[in-house]
DNA sequence: CGAACTGGTATTAAAATAGGACTAGACAGC
DNA sequence: GCTGTCTAGTCCTATTTTAATACCAGTTCG
């Protein structure tokens, strides 16, 4: 049956799984974030079938985490660029990468590493409260609204 | 055809959207963030299809996110508690809810928000570099590992 | 100009999903 | 301690999604 959607929740968490929450959209927009911008590099690298990355690229453009572009090296090609919704992803695909870091590989496996511009690791995310204290899950609830219709 | 898989990616947002990637389980997780600890609170919770909600459970607990738990109420029945593991999933969902209040809802449209225990609106997340600075995501860039068959 | 490359579309089989019917064991009321 | 309801599933089916391949028009390269 049709897949179950939550562009109308109450949640931010469900609309935004509504939006970029399947399996090729945050792959697509890490590629992005690590400079691919060419159907055929995302194709290439990810190993997608190409009609999956058409419609992919169409709903992410649609959504408006991507946008076509001319493509920067003057050819009559398109490319596909982050807009600053895309960007704003950053943080979920970093909080991503350190949770697959640290639950899932083995010690020493090898494994691609995120650093700073100077080559430093980088940290881990932080929540910080209005306090500037850093809150973990047990320092937070979630205030809910009134539930509404799906 | 039989859905890609990641678990072996050297990406670890690969293998992290392979584990946890899917339309249900960083919903069933943020319910379980939320308190939720029983099948039929899940189920009700997010109208998923009893059969749908049973796979994702298992997965989650196989992949060590969720553990089964004598129920806390004293009755014969099993309850589905957070890990360690899954309790690190706290920044992703947090970045999720941040994402989706920023670019999901119109002006004014009602949505649940993230409190500190005080009822204080909690701040944005924060990617701090050895030095302190916060990070962007024009400020780093990912170290790859040597290209490795899937 | 011809060959190869780019960015798709069309087709098809297998797998995932949603939804409902059904069920065994637990529990609550009487 | 019998009966009805609740819980946590299983099983089945229709439909959608996915992956993989073949194909194709416009672009660029030699």
């Amino acid at each position: 049956m049709k897949r179950t959607g939550f562009a109308k929740a109450d949640c931010p968490v469900a609309r935004a799984l509504d939006a970029i929450g399947d399996w090729w959209s945050l792959l697509i927009v890490r590629d992005a974030f690590d400079g691919l911008r060419r159907f055929g590099d995302f194709q290439k690298n990810l190993g997608i079938a190409k009609g999956m990355l058409t419609t992919r690229l169409r709903t992410l453009v649609a959504t408006g985490v991507l946008e076509q572009v001319a493509a920067s090296d003057g050819s009559a090609y398109q490319e596909y660029a982050l807009t600053k919704r895309g960007h704003d992803l950053f943080p979920v695909v970093v909080g991503l990468r350190q949770w697959g870091e640290a639950h899932l590989y083995a010690r020493g496996e090898p494994h691609s590493v995120l650093l700073d511009q100077a080559g430093q690791a980088v940290g881990q995310l932080v929540l910080p409260s209005k306090s500037g204290k850093p809150l973990g899950w047990a320092d937070t609830k979630v205030r809910k609204v009134a539930a509404r219709k799906r």
